[in-house]
DNA sequence: GCATATCCTGACAGAACCTTGACAAAATCT
DNA sequence: AGATTTTGTCAAGGTTCTGTCAGGATATGC
């Protein structure tokens, strides 16, 4: 587990430095923003502590610009200031918890291991993929690309029934069971009609089509071509 | 574990006492203000109940100047009050927690075991975000780009809880579990009203909606876009 | 090339679902 | 206590889904 610290106080940053080494993480130290943000864009941190009044470059900004390149490190944010507005303005700007100084070491330890281990949780996304599609099935959101697709339920189920089973061949009997759960024929041609929308919106507007028909057979969602 | 609590109603103060002795606290009160600060200046307490209203010396000065000490001792802040204003006002001054009378024993305790815990080891961030949105947990203030937006409680436990699970679906059955303490089916829309409520305040005036429905599902509170 | 089975797709209507304004009761503030 | 805000209920109205059907398109076997 590696952190960045960005602290100007020297004596603060070796306090801090010296504790997180005892604690067992490998810890680089930063005395200006401008330090910070270079150790920031070019080393993988676990999550960093960052201090707002810096010299140089400030922690906000620093924060920002960390963001903007799509860099999302968990920040602890330290600042001398307590006041609801300052906290906000420091959230805002990406951080991700904020600490006012004087702390004890103690509560800053239990807040990074509080972010470690909240970011490392729900960067275990339950997506599943084929292709450039993507589906998240926890927010139902399903994409394309770059494009979001939102699909009703129906659909939604067929197409990650589909994805579950990418490359082997779906008959119609099997939809039924698993996404109407229907045992028997309806007698209408339901499944059909559900491909077909489903089509409309997945495959429709792109050259490569995933969804195939195999005639007499079923359906197959294929990854290439 | 020590426990002082200022408070000049004798009753409320020995009922307050009583409770905390039986809870296995040791317990000191003092009836104004002046006692309290002297107290809180001299001996070292895990936690301090105190109240607003004070002869002599109002609670909120004594908290100041036990800051100005550095004295970082959890306080928790007794009001008749209930305004956001009034909440903001008084954690601004350096409270920790803040409850409005008539409280119920077994919440002072709890929040007293909170604040205890938070600042020895384990703590949950007061702040909570996502996107430009921010919600201060204490303050009951809630941020979206540079508005302020005032939510009534029910809308802001609502709101609280979308963001807790950001990214993620919520059905309203969760939703009346956990906002409205409901574990059956009210039978009534109110959960659809609540989260029209909700969308008024939060979305209405802003082209990015995070709160989208997920027809049959629930909703969701998604980040981008 | 033709007949046939199979599949696609647009239209429609009922159902399910969601949104929102109004109202009254309850809670809260002054 | 009176004014204001919050909250639950209800009903009307709108939107989106989804199953059904029917005509057209496409593949398959002969």
């Amino acid at each position: 587990m590696r952190i960045l610290v960005v602290e100007d106080d020297k004596k603060i940053a070796s306090f801090i430095s010296k504790g997180l080494k005892e604690a067992g993480f490998a810890v680089d130290v930063a005395n200006d923003g401008v330090d910070g943000l270079h150790l920031g864009l070019t080393e993988p941190y676990d999550a960093a502590v960052v201090d707002i009044m810096l010299p140089g470059l400030d922690g906000i900004s620093l924060i920002e610009r960390l963001r903007t390149k799509k860099i999302t490190t968990p920040v602890i944010i330290l600042s001398a200031k307590r006041s609801v507005d300052d906290r906000v303005k420091g959230l805002q700007s990406g951080g991700d918890d904020y600490m006012t100084k004087p702390f004890s070491f103690s509560e800053l330890l239990a807040r990074i291991h509080a972010l470690i281990r909240r970011s490392t949780r729900e960067s275990e996304p339950s997506t599943l993929n084929a292709g450039n599609l993507t589906i998240d099935l926890l927010a139902r959101a399903v994409k394309r690309g770059d494009e979001d697709i939102s699909l009703p339920s129906r659909e939604f189920a067929l197409l990650e029934y589909l994805i579950r089973n990418k490359g082997r061949i779906i008959s119609k009997t099997s939809i039924l069971e698993h996404v109407y759960d229907y045992s028997f024929d309806p007698q209408t041609n339901v499944v059909d009609v559900l491909v077909c929308r489903l089509r409309n919106k997945v495959d429709r507007d792109f050259d490569r089509k995933m969804i195939h028909t195999v005639r007499g057979m079923g359906y197959v969602l294929k990854e290439q071509q």
